[in-house]
DNA sequence: CAATTAGGTAGTGATTCGCAACCTAGTTGC
DNA sequence: GCAACTAGGTTGCGAATCACTACCTAATTG
């Protein structure tokens, strides 16, 4: 692979974009205690001891990325409740992906409450890169190509994950 | 589920030693910069346009944490060569999952060069979380479990990717 | 109507960031 | 073999960001 891709690489890759939103200090944790089914801005700030000001900020920042929504309690009105969007559920696989890295390569071992599927109680499989057919993909498995280029799904295979 | 788990759950996940090594500002893109075939400072540098001490601290931080290593090359020994180390290429899954999150939610269109399977020419597979049979698991499906409630793999059923 | 709670804002010092300049070892030109 | 150049940094400085504490306001409870 030669350099010619290499400004196009830069200029459009969209990783930049998603580094944007998601790239600061907090913005995991907190996402992660959505996940975990935080709602409440005490409880946040409870459980992750992030500082006050800092925490609004990124709540504020996330909302505004459309990452979370800010919406008052119907019962309680002064409390507000933050919920993930779509757009933040989207964000799950590269949540876990990250955590599983920090499992086998940081802290070694498999933290102790274990992420498994709800329906028969098994651990969930590694986050890996798949090909459209689903065979494992590492970093010599992959290429850039230009659209033209791209093979087109002529043949109805397997289209994406259904 | 109960706030039972909840301290453990904090404790105990890997999530805050990951974003230890990668958390900070330009940790992700030095990387995609790793896979894209940079290997120098100067490279880093002038394609990601990082200052200089930044770069130097980040790269270093990278090595400390064993996600790249640094080498002098042979031929000239003024350069520095960085290489991804195998817990740097494990970030892969982490990586695309982040880039596809930011093509599909912000810049909202698929990215000019593609990610292809260089076998077939065909787009990758959006990095998705799986049950260990393959099934496609949302928020939902998932579920915290302590070691003990595991289900363990008595059946020889599909286990992990082949 | 006083006390409490949820969700912030304001002020202050310590870190970190980006920018430019400088430095050092190794290499090249001649 | 000495000047010029290059790779990979380090240093200093001002600007932005961070964490910590105190304070504030609206809603709720007693």
């Amino acid at each position: 692979m030669g350099g010619m891709l290499r400004e196009d690489l830069q200029a459009l890759c969209s990783l930049p974009a998603a580094l944007e939103a998601m790239g600061e200090r907090w913005s995991f944790l907190i996402l992660r205690g959505s996940f975990n089914g935080l709602h409440h801005f005490e409880e946040f700030q409870s459980e992750l001891g992030i500082a006050r000001n800092i925490l609004a900020n990124r709540l504020a920042r996330l909302v505004g990325h459309g990452i979370l929504v800010r919406a008052p309690c119907p019962d309680d009105r002064r409390k507000i409740e933050y919920r993930l969007t779509d757009k933040g559920y989207a964000l799950l696989p590269t949540m876990i992906a990250l955590r599983q890295w920090g499992e086998r390569w940081e802290t070694g071992v498999p933290a102790t409450p274990i992420l498994v599927d709800v329906r028969d109680g098994r651990p969930i499989r590694p986050v890996e890169v798949l090909s459209h057919d689903g065979r494992v993909l590492t970093k010599g498995d992959l290429h850039w190509a230009l659209p033209e280029d791209v093979a087109r799904e002529d043949e109805p295979e397997v289209k994406a994950a259904e």
